[in-house]
DNA sequence: ACAAAACGGTTGCACCCACAACCATTTTGA
DNA sequence: TCAAAATGGTTGTGGGTGCAACCGTTTTGT
C-alpha cells in the first residue's frame, strides 16, 4: 500500500537550525484535533445531523446550564456569529429554548427542551464510551498529565496575546 | 447546574458519574487549536493573503521538499479537495510549481519556485519566533512533554479507528 | 441627564469547505 | 490480455464560516 511513508518525519533536527514542521504548536494541535474530532462526528453526525458547533453549543449548554450565547463564545473560544447559527438550527430543531434576560434586555438565556436535554443525554454517553476507549489505548496517566499541559498551554498562549496584545 | 462564572469548570467531578465537557479531549484540543492556530494566523494572513490550508501546503512541501498532493494530504489528515484548492491557488500566486510524475502519469509533484521559497523563509522565520515565545512561556520541558504526548494521542487514536474500524 | 461608547446578538456577503461525482491513469486478477 | 477495481487529482454544489456592518439595549463619562 504505502510507497515512500512520508509520515517518518525528517529526524528532528535541532530547533535552532530553522523552522521545523514537526515540532511546529499550531500544526501538531490541528492535526491532533481533526483527528480526534473526525473519530467522534459519526456520533452526533449520523442519525441526528448535527453540526460540530451544534454538537458543542448543545453539550456546552447541557453542561452548564441556563447560560448565554456570549458565556458560550468565551467557553469555546469561538465566533459571537458561528454560535448564533448554531443556537438557531438548535432552536429550530427544538432541542434549545431562549428565554430573554430579565436584568439585561439584550441577552437571551439559553437552555435545552427536553428533547435537547434527551439527546445531550444520549450523546454524553456516547462521548463517554469515546473517552473509554480512547483513554484504554492512551493510558489513563498520560491522558491526566495531556489534559494539565492543554490547560498550561491556553495559560501560556493567553498570557502571551496579554503581554504583546495587538 | 451552576449559572454563575461559566469559566470555573465544575471542580474536575469524578469520571464515572456523567459526561463532562471540560476533560473531553476533541473539545479541549478543539479549543487550544483555535487558540494557539488563531494566535498565528496574522503572520501569513495579513500581507501574504494566504489561507491557512494555503500556509499548511507552503510549509509542508517548502519542508519535505519534492512531493505529491496525496501525500500532503496524509502528512496533514486533510481532505484531498481542500489542498487540491490550495495547490491550485499558490501556483496561480506563483509560489508553487507542478510537474508530471515521471514513474505515475497520474501524480504531480510539487515544489516551491523561487517566490514560495522565499516566503517560507521568511514565513519560517515568523513561525520560529512564534515558537520562541510560545515557548518562553510554556517552558521548554513541558513542550517536550506535550509533543510526546500529542504524538502517543496520534497513535493511540489510530490504534483506535484501525480496532473498531467502520 | 444625555450623548457617546460598549455590548449582546443577528445578518449580508464573500469565501472556504466537505462530500460526492467525475476523469485519467494504473493496478489487479482471472 | 483486458475488464473491473483502485488511485491521484479536479470540480460542481450545497452548506458552514469569518468578517464587518448593523440593531437594540446598557453602561460610561461628563
Amino acid at each position: 500500500m504505502t510507497k515512500s511513508d512520508p509520515k517518518s518525519s525528517p529526524a528532528v533536527s535541532d530547533p535552532e537550525a530553522g523552522f521545523e514542521l514537526e515540532t511546529f504548536l499550531p500544526f501538531l494541535l490541528n492535526r491532533a484535533a481533526e483527528v480526534t474530532s473526525q473519530a467522534f462526528q459519526p456520533a452526533y453526525r449520523e442519525g441526528f445531523g448535527l453540526t460540530r458547533s451544534q454538537w458543542r453549543v448543545l453539550a456546552i449548554t447541557g453542561h452548564y446550564g441556563a447560560i448565554t450565547a456570549r458565556d458560550i463564545c468565551t467557553i469555546a473560544h469561538e465566533e459571537k456569529s458561528k454560535i448564533s447559527r448554531a443556537v438557531s438550527a438548535l432552536t429550530e430543531s427544538g432541542h434549545l429554548q431562549k428565554a430573554l434576560g430579565e436584568t439585561d434586555k439584550r441577552t437571551e438565556v439559553l437552555s435545552l427542551t427536553e428533547k435537547g436535554t434527551t439527546l445531550f443525554e444520549t450523546l454524553g454517553q456516547s462521548a463517554l464510551q469515546f473517552d473509554r476507549t480512547l483513554r484504554a489505548a492512551f493510558t489513563p496517566e498520560k491522558e491526566a498529565q495531556f489534559r494539565a499541559l492543554l490547560s498550561d498551554l491556553e495559560a501560556a498562549l493567553a498570557e502571551c496575546s496579554n503581554q504583546e496584545d495587538i
